[in-house]
DNA sequence: AATTTACGTCAGTCTTGTTGACTTTCCAAG
DNA sequence: CTTGGAAAGTCAACAAGACTGACGTAAATT
């Protein structure tokens, strides 16, 4: 008589479309519930998450160029440069020209773009802290590793890398 | 003399601001990868995400009402109304009045639908399984753990469990 | 001098979300 | 049996944010 079970050498149980599925339907809801806290606050500014996206990253990369900003966020120059029109002109960001490249343009957070970062940014930090720590370090390591490995490898290069010691 | 690392009894470096940015950031580029296969397949069918997002439920779900699918979306129904008119004119998706209750429509995937879903959903599988299979059980034990915690608590109960047995 | 690069902009389209108003169907409670 | 309300569908208008395509300008590179 046969196993019942799948052929599979070890136990690649977590491999079958089942828990693939799951895996699947976790992505769904954990970016949506992910995403729902920003979204109420940007409401409140007419903004939307294009214009999170953009803060995010021109906080973390203080003076990136427009082109670098295209490459990470995967969108055309047209649609970023709304959203960044909108920011600069609302005195969110400042973009100033570039010293040793005059063609190129370098982003900055003015004050005012920093304080609506924090904003958002906490409240994110705040649901990311209360799930690492209701997982445990081990469990935020599987999460870490299994979320490179299905993002586009090429990407993996504008993740954040936490400094150690 | 002070330690010089932040109070925390044990290692609690896991929960440092850095890091939680980097969970946030490996959130927004998983998801773009994550969502990018299915993308490129409904392009070629005049289809978006809505579309698939739609599909989806009714395919793991089939003969859920309509509000069970406005629930699990978190749209208006107007908005979800529009996918839905396009897959049942398409005949992608039957819309069956409810024996039951006649006031509620029970949804299903026509052959059609569940050869759309089928093709969707592959690409996602391989994407899962190719993280899964280079993560090794246990992250993917804390991927799930992570997870779960991300997401809004009463959204848990619409993922899908996989059979132990 | 010619070409390429970086950026900005105008114009138009599409998907997908929203609100608001209104109708039809039908169950269930008074 | 009537009526209140829930479920579903529809029409209309609108907005965000993505897209394509074309064009312009300034600066760097060849």
């Amino acid at each position: 008589m046969q196993d019942r079970r799948p052929p599979m050498g070890e136990s690649l149980l977590f491999l079958t479309d089942d828990q693939l599925l799951q895996g699947i339907e976790l992505m769904f809801f954990a970016y949506r519930g992910f995403t729902s806290d920003p979204d109420k606050i940007l409401d409140n500014h007419t903004y939307g998450r294009a214009h999170h996206r953009a803060i995010h990253f021109v906080h973390r990369q203080q003076g990136t160029t427009v082109n670098n900003l295209l490459d990470i966020l995967g969108v055309t120059k047209q649609s970023l440069n709304r959203v960044l029109r909108q920011l600069i002109d609302d005195g969110l960001v400042e973009s100033r020209v570039g010293e040793r490249d005059r063609r190129e343009r370098h982003l900055y957070l003015t004050e005012e773009g920093i304080a609506l970062e924090s904003e958002l940014s906490e409240t994110q930090r705040k649901r990311m802290r209360k799930a690492y720590k209701a997982a445990g370090p081990d469990a935020v390591q599987g999460f870490r590793t299994v979320m490179e490995n299905i993002m586009d490898p090429n990407m993996r290069r504008h993740v954040n890398t936490p400094k150690r010691d």
